[in-house]
DNA sequence: TTCAATGCAAAGCTTTTGCATAAAG
DNA sequence: CTTTATGCAAAAGCTTTGCATTGAA
């Protein structure tokens, strides 16, 4: 934590600029590795877990965990989220796996109600929906 | 997953009781290990948290997930599970550990929601809110 | 007797760390 | 020239798996 990175580096770049192209999605650290070695830019695993850090620190990024057993992920926490009042929810189907994440200001509402009557404030960054999707629950 | 037992085994009782009297207190598989070593009646660590799985399967426990990189969280739901119809969600404070639980008129109305314009039902039993508690929000 | 559960050791996966090298400022 | 970032390889940490053995029904 607090890892601020003092150096403009060109890996650091690409990184950035690759979360921004995928907005909307969530990727592992793996999937970042494989992709720029698919490429044939690769970047070194240590740099990759590092710079997430940094940029999860710094709030470019978001880190979503999922699962205790599967790999973080990581999102671009693009200045289309008008606030930082509007991040999405995550459900994960206990049957199929599937991730939804869901926009919604109602749930936003919820969200401060947990707030003002039961004085918690909910990380949504870090909170788990589980249940079963609409094709599960059949 | 769906991994429940068809046998009675003396260390699944053992285990059944010991989170039963640790009520309301979050214990990881290591945790359980140490704990029975020390007794002198060790548990194969691969029992553990096979066992481990079948009793979240079941709903005899929970599984929290309270950060990627630190071990799952496992506590005993007997008083939720009593009363299928009455669940509640906790609610995780990340900071101090202190677990809030929230009752129905709250959960109802999210659950629904969830349900109705999101196709998606929620279980409550395995739901987790993660977040600051009040005097840890300051 | 049959078949699931146990327990050990080994493997698996994600993430972190040590250290020499390369690059930024 | 100084300091940070990189990248490889190795280690760490939690969890799962293979397989022979034990124990429940």
């Amino acid at each position: 934590m607090n890892t601020r990175p003092k150096y403009k580096t060109k890996q650091r770049e690409i990184l950035v600029e690759f979360f921004k192209s995928k907005s909307g999605v969530h990727i592992t650290a793996g999937d970042v590795c494989e992709h720029f070695k698919e490429q044939g830019l690769p970047i070194g695993q240590s740099t990759v877990y590092r710079q997430l850090e940094s940029l999860v620190d710094e709030g470019i990024i978001n880190k979503y965990i999922i699962d205790g057993n599967s790999p973080a992920c990581f999102e671009y926490a693009g200045h289309e989220s008008r606030d930082l009042k509007d991040p999405c929810i995550h459900c994960k189907c206990e049957k199929c796996g599937k991730l939804i994440h869901l926009h919604c200001d109602e749930l936003v509402e919820i969200k401060t109600h947990i707030l003002e009557e039961h004085k918690f404030k909910v990380n949504p960054m870090r909170t788990v929906i589980y249940g079963l999707c609409e094709e599960c629950s059949k």
